[in-house]
DNA sequence: TTATATTATATAGGCCCCTATGTAATCGGA
DNA sequence: TCCGATTACATAGGGGCCTATATAATATAA
């Protein structure tokens, strides 16, 4: 940083940032013809088969914190790809399902997104892209670890 | 997405998104006492020598679109760290440069830097570290040439 | 030299993520 | 049973990225 050999640049991380927000930009361009948009990919895939789940369990299981989970909600609900059930079990919360809308258009996403995949990781033989694969899911790992001391 | 087989959960580009987002809010905290931002690290290091350069050579060299810049650019400005002056060669045109006080700060936010990286790589090889990154770059290669087909 | 690109910024509008905080309902133990 | 802790959600405020579009200045070509 002030230091003309040291490049940030050329860091795991600056190229990890650029290609997730190439690979948002692709992806959101692409599923853009059905409605969809790759922040919605962990509650289509929560919710394919009927399940009904709650905004907390949403948000666990895309990683993201309550309050980005309600918005993301809020924008697929004003979009008619989910609707929200009231929770006989507990007032607080609401249930959200898949609309049959969205529900129809899951096969075709899936096809797009596959389609991408293969060409995002195109030239990698299998073995590579399962080292890739290990290696993020180790620094991934090592990432929430720091989180996990500096927040305990 | 419409099967129970298919996980986009366990995509590279998943574990990409999720590394990104870490990073970004680790570097963020540590870099909070000296009053940078990870997405600020382009622009420091562009400018770190005393170099002035406009907002779109920023934009191009950090790689984000020039609306993007300039909202950083105005962010970094309204918090002391960068300053604006008229380029004599061009109306059009500022050009932009470090403060003295940014400049200072600088040594400590790439020590805080180093230290994280090392922590993010913790356990993997110098050579595993140089395995990732030359997957990433051809990865990345892969979805810039996916945008290039798409809009030429 | 004048009309036509091209280029540098600015601005508007939106998505997606975060932290911090407030409110209401539920749970658990004294 | 009742009260304090926990939990579910909503809201406020902001960073950071994007596309689309407007405006002014510069460059280029007929």
């Amino acid at each position: 940083m002030a230091d003309a050999e040291w490049s940030p640049m050329r860091t795991p991380g600056h190229y990890i940032s650029r290609i997730a927000r190439a690979f948002a930009r692709i992806g959101d361009m692409r599923l853009r013809e059905l409605g969809f948009a790759t922040a919605q990919l962990p509650v289509l895939t929560a919710l394919k088969d009927g399940a009904r789940l709650s905004q907390t369990e949403l948000a666990r299981w895309a990683k993201v914190e309550q309050p980005s989970m309600a918005q993301l909600l809020a924008r697929m609900e004003r979009d008619g790809i989910i609707r929200r059930e009231p929770d006989p079990r507990d007032r607080r919360s609401s249930l959200i399902a898949l609309t049959d809308d969205a529900r129809a258009k899951l096969p075709a996403g899936r096809a797009i997104l596959e389609a991408g995949n293969r060409e995002a990781m195109h030239g990698l033989s299998d073995e590579e892209v399962a080292t890739l694969i290990s290696l993020l899911q180790r620094v991934l790992a090592n990432a929430e670890e720091m989180e996990r001391r500096a927040a305990p």
